[in-house]
RNA sequence: GGGCGUUUAGCUCAGUUGGCUAGAGCAUCAGCUCGACAAGCUGAGGGUCGCAGGUUCGACUCCUGCAACGCCCA
């Protein structure tokens, strides 16, 4: 290890040299041994989309604060990194490369070669995010990586899956997906984008069956898209129109008192609207819904189907008609309408390219739109048309092919969230295994503290949010409370496949295979189900029975799913050779994460795991117990807010369901990186922006210094960026362009250089459409540049100052009085960021110890000590500076370490180096890395009240003494004579602290008495019932103008004061501490008064 | 549309159960190259705490309404 300091603090040198030095000592390894406290830390796994931006960094620090903290105070500490495979983000970005570059789309190149590309992605965006995270310092324990498609993982994903498919928690059901009819898949609410089109309202009639005197002969409905109506399954009404029209009338008319002026008009004239319609419309309305309520029918036109009129709450008689056309399969809404009213049914009328299906008669095959038109036209003959109106709406288009997606009701697999009869069985197997009431039941329960205890007894862990217990817990119980089924099949390739073989065969067909099948499928480690055409769902045995009686339905769907993923190829050639399928679809992404926290330690079985070459085995050895044994449940989980309910409840379920246990105790929620615009950043956004541009610019430890102080608690943090300019002509400034105004460039992440007009890009990928590539930086990482370079220069101080004489045992309490002073203030500083950190409060702690460090350390006792170091001071003296010194700064690196760990470990070398024995009484215990150096507790022996009080003195007068000489321009190296006015308590502090107050405040010849005596020429400071003067630094005319100023502030002050105790209410109501506390504020700020009122009559 | 937050100095943020003249860093201004540090030192200026009401002896803090912004869900 080199032992020459440089002359300059250089993150860019210093730091890859650390990271090094971290690395090839293993120096974050974690590995199961004999301690019982233990802090696991599972990493929200970054997807190989691409790259970490600031938001991640973020994440990373926090945890690596909370981990770095807990290992060096001792626990067995592991924080387990990884990455997401991410479905739809990855699969996406690499068609789209595919695209670009071979011109070619994932169904040229089929199936394999499309995965197989991917995992090429993955890869070099694997390594690039391992980069990212070692360049910001994190102490993961690399040899213990996983990937949600490695070979552990996917165990995991395979045994959870088969467990809930033979619970019945897995299901295949109709759902409602967004449909991109070109790509003829189903996209993600978060590959939507809205956009506002040109569009029609159109008014249909359909005519009323039967319509009896008095009954209208038609009922009039709205839509934008009237091909759907070729599914319409009913009408509704609203139940109560006029009740509900009452209300609306209601509401409006508050709305129109308490609205503004401007909106007053507005407001009214929706009333007069609400009261038209109630005239107008409501009769119609009324007639309908009782007509509804006797189940009457409407004919639907074309398509020649009678369907019901429905009462449902969804028709708003506010609104359009007042009447709604019902299409199930169609509209989200209408959905909704459906489950409510199931004799309904849907009928799906769309083919996957968009094309109209069998079920819309005539119009079989033509294109939605072209259907649109040919429909409109036909009911236009039919004289069924109301009126069509002109209309902007905003729609739903796919990101991915840019074109208007469709709600398309189709088969998806599910999870069942909702209770259960019978209840479901947690941690089957385990000595934790009980019965939950189902699966958002039970993690309701973990957040509420309610989770029953184990079997002997002991309390089961739960779960809380920091730093807001209640405001987290209300989010993650609302989102649970609704129960709603898991959507967890995607149609893509990228995943884990869903491992289900299913198809429909002739009843008779499988009874005649119950011979060769039937054993087969009830083994255990084999789940099949059986379903019949009504829904029944009946297992294997029961469904052979059921087949051979009397009501055996012609047709069955059989489902089966292997626990272990070999038997695929063996048993599942068999299910094939019947005319079973393995399903096409992949897994939820957030199917494999839920498992994260125990499908890394090796779960189900850690010790076959296979893990990769060179990786820290998972299974026990001798005297070592399992990873997922010792490391499970972990500690605490760090994320951000937004994704609680996608991540945090599933992997509280899963972790419950799998092990009978949460996954950690903790979850710690941070603040959410916004870019300067106020917008979170993130890659889809294009606003995201690279650490290692920061890191490059500033360092890590200014990163991660900077990130600490911003996590503050509720707030979400703005961070303006600006664009270091590429364009800057040679010995031109740096130009730094901002991004928050700067204008967007022909792609996402790439902005236009105002100056030159040329784009630039922000986040590296647009090199092949020769975009030249631009940093990005923040002006706010410098606040932790200077403070690293503050902490480089003071530890450089201290290291030409240590002499490397011997560690001797001090009495801390003969020290010398600012020797007492700052290891007091030590164990202050020890406090605050031990219950900051507690609290879950980085920037809190940071500031404490950035005030400590700077305010105390740095501006008041290095000062202080200077004249002991010098050549020639007393020897024993000098000495005793020397070993506080050290003694402070090792514990001051100790207590930044978790914050800016490069410089500390840095510094902490050389410290070592030249005060190898360290502490005041006794010697502290010490390490080699302060990675692994213990975490200060404090020696209460040391903090002495008494001696802060005369420092604080002694500040006082100092601050006081500067400010005067800079008001009179007294040149700062100009020693000046003073003579202090002081007696009781205040002529103390001044003797004890009379030779450093001289040494800080540049004085001279001091004197200190009760008589002490002004000489015309003297600036006076009052302390008080002190004073001081400040001899032959003054010109008359300004001091007395100074004190007049200071008198009449005084006198503002003493009013105020006296006002609030002439307030009777005041003296009566207000507690007597408070009182007492205005009294004395009130006698101090009197004396001082006087004392300045004296020297004004001194003056003139 | 529902839920949860935020709004304090030019900028980014603190401000405990209501109680001294509302704080910090950056930026600004003035003065300092004094043997750790100009990425620094010393000092100064700068805020009707989003708006309107209310409770209270007293409100940045509690309550009601409004506005703007953000996130999640529909």
């Amino acid at each position: 290890m080199s032992t020459e300091l440089p002359q300059k603090y250089d993150p860019q040198t210093l730091e890859p040299a650390v990271t090094a030095r971290w690395l090839t000592s293993k120096a974050f390894a974690a590995t199961p041994d004999a301690r019982q406290n233990r802090y696991v830390v599972m990493m929200p796994l970054p997807n190989v989309t691409g790259a970490l931006h600031m938001g991640h960094a973020m994440d990373n620090v926090m945890q690596d604060l909370l981990t770095r903290w807990h290992r060096m105070q001792g626990d067995n500490t592991l924080w387990q990194a990884g990455t997401d495979h991410a479905g739809i983000a990855t699969q996406a970005v690499v068609e789209k490369r595919l695209k670009e570059i071979d011109g070619k789309t994932r169904h040229d190149i089929g199936r394999e070669a499309l995965v197989g590309r991917i995992h090429e992605w993955a890869a070099t965006s694997k390594q690039r995010i391992v980069t990212q995270q070692q360049a910001m310092g994190c102490s993961c324990d690399w040899d213990r990586a996983r990937f949600t498609m490695d070979d552990v993982c996917a165990r995991s994903v395979r045994h959870t899956f088969f467990a809930m498919f033979r619970d019945g928690l897995i299901f295949r059901g109709n759902r409602l997906v967004n449909w991109d009819c070109a790509l003829q898949t189903a996209v993600a609410d978060d590959e939507l984008y809205k956009a506002t089109v040109q569009g029609k309202f159109h008014y249909l009639r359909y005519p009323i069956v039967d319509a009896g005197p008095g009954e209208p002969s038609h009922v009039v409905v709205a839509t934008t898209r009237p091909e759907t109506m070729l599914g319409d399954t009913a009408v509704a009404v609203h139940p109560d129109p006029a009740g509900a029209l009452r209300a609306a009338i209601v509401d409006q008319r508050v709305k129109v008192a308490q609205a503004a002026a401007k909106d007053t008009a507005e407001a009214e004239r929706e009333l007069e609207r609400l009261l038209q319609r109630e005239q107008d419309l409501l009769p119609t309305l009324a007639t309908l819904a009782a007509m509804a309520k006797a189940g009457r029918k409407v004919k639907l036109p074309m398509v020649d189907r009678v369907i019901p009129l429905v009462a449902d709450e969804w028709a708003d008689p506010s609104l359009g008609t007042g009447c709604v056309k019902i299409t199930p399969a169609h509209d989200p809404n209408d959905y909704a309408v459906w489950q409510r009213h199931p004799h309904l049914g849907a009928i799906n009328v769309l083919n996957p390219d968009g094309t109209i299906s069998q079920h819309g008669g005539k119009y079989k095959g033509l294109d939605r739109f072209a259907a649109r038109q040919q429909v409109m036209a036909d009911l236009q003959a039919l004289g069924l048309v109301d009126k069509v109106e002109d209309r902007t709406i905003e729609i739903d288009h796919s990101d991915r092919s840019k074109t208007i997606v469709e709600p398309y009701l189709s088969k998806q697999w599910f999870v069942r969230m909702a209770d259960i009869d019978g209840g479901v069985v947690m941690g089957r197997g385990t000595q934790k295994e009980f019965r939950a009431r189902g699966l958002a039941q039970v993690a309701l329960d973990a957040s509420a503290g309610a989770l029953p205890p184990f079997a002997d007894g002991t309390p089961r862990a739960q779960v809380a949010f920091h730093p807001d217990p209640e405001r987290y817990r209300k989010m993650f119980d609302q989102w649970l409370g609704e129960k709603r089924d898991w959507c967890i099949s995607r149609q893509l390739w990228w995943g884990h496949r869903i491992p289900v073989w299913r198809g429909d065969m002739p009843a008779q067909q499988l009874l005649m295979l119950e011979p060769m099948l039937g054993s087969q499928l009830q083994r255990d480690d084999v789940a099949a189900w059986v379903l019949l055409p009504d829904g029944m769902r009946l297992s294997p045995k029961d469904a052979f029975a059921h087949l051979k009686g009397p009501n055996a339905p012609a047709t069955v769907e059989v489902q089966v799913c292997f626990r272990e993923a070999a038997a695929d190829a063996s048993v599942g050639m068999l299910l094939q050779g019947v005319g079973l399928q393995l399903d096409p679809d992949v897994l939820d992404t957030w199917f494999s994460s839920a498992l994260w926290p125990h499908s890394t330690l090796g779960w189900p079985h850690p010790d076959t795991a296979k893990v990769d070459a060179g990786q820290t085995p998972l299974g026990s050895g001798p005297g070592r117990p399992d990873a997922l044994s010792y490391y499970y449940p972990g500690s605490c989980l760090v994320t951000g807010r937004d994704i609680i309910t996608l991540w945090v409840a599933r992997m509280v379920m899963a972790g419950l369901y799998n092990l009978g246990d949460v996954p950690f105790t903790s979850v710690f929620l941070h603040a959410t990186i916004l870019d300067g615009k106020g917008e979170r950043m993130s890659k889809s956004k294009g606003n995201g922006i690279d650490p290692l541009d920061i890191i490059s610019r500033y360092g890590a430890d200014a990163l991660r210094y900077v990130v600490c102080e911003l996590q503050t608690g509720t707030q979400d943090i703005r961070l303006p960026v600006a664009a270091i300019s590429p364009f800057s002509k040679a010995g031109e400034p740096e130009r730094l362009v901002d991004l928050a105004t700067a204008k967007p460039g022909p792609y996402l992440g790439t902005f236009l250089d105002p100056e030159t007009k040329q784009p630039m890009d922000l986040i590296g990928q647009y090199g092949k459409q020769g975009i030249t590539a631009a940093k990005a930086t923040s002006e706010r990482f410098v606040v932790g540049a200077n403070f690293c370079n503050k902490l480089f220069n003071a530890a450089r101080f201290a290291f030409l100052n240590l002499t490397g004489t011997p560690f001797r045992a001090l009495d801390a309490g003969t020290l010398a009085v600012e020797d007492r002073w700052i290891l007091s203030r030590l164990q202050a500083a020890i406090t605050t960021v031990q219950q900051h950190l507690l609290a879950y409060n980085p920037s809190a702690a940071i500031g404490g110890l950035r005030d400590f460090f700077w305010n105390e350390l740095c501006d008041w006792y290095l000062e202080m000590i200077k004249p002991r170091c010098r050549e020639g001071a007393e020897p024993a003296s000098r000495a005793a500076a020397e070993q506080v010194l050290a003694a402070v700064l090792d514990q001051t690196l100790r207590l930044l370490h978790p914050f800016v760990p490069f410089l500390t470990e840095t510094l902490w070398q050389k410290l070592c180096e030249l005060a190898p024995v360290r502490g005041i009484d006794v010697p502290l215990p010490t390490s080699d890395q302060v990675v692994h150096a213990q975490w200060p507790t404090g020696n209460a022996a040391w903090r002495s009240l008494a001696t802060e009080q005369h420092i604080a003195g002694m500040q006082q007068w100092c601050v006081a003494i500067r400010e005067t000489r800079a008001r009179y321009q007294v040149a700062p190296k100009d020693r000046i004579a003073a003579r202090f006015a002081a007696d009781g308590d205040a002529a103390a502090t001044l003797r004890a602290t009379a030779t450093l107050l001289a040494h800080m405040s540049g004085l001279g010849d001091v004197t200190i008495g009760t008589d002490a005596q002004r000489t015309k020429d003297s600036a006076t400071v009052v302390m008080g019932a002190s004073k001081a003067f400040l001899l032959g630094v003054v010109d008359l005319a300004k001091e007395q103008a100074k004190l007049q100023k200071e008198a009449d502030k005084l006198r503002g002050q003493i009013g105020g004061i006296e006002g609030k105790l002439a307030n009777a209410g005041f003296v009566a109501k207000a507690p007597p501490a408070v009182i007492d506390k205005e009294r004395q504020n009130l006698a101090a700020l009197q004396a001082q008064l006087a004392g300045v009122e004296q020297s004004l009559r001194e003056l003139g």
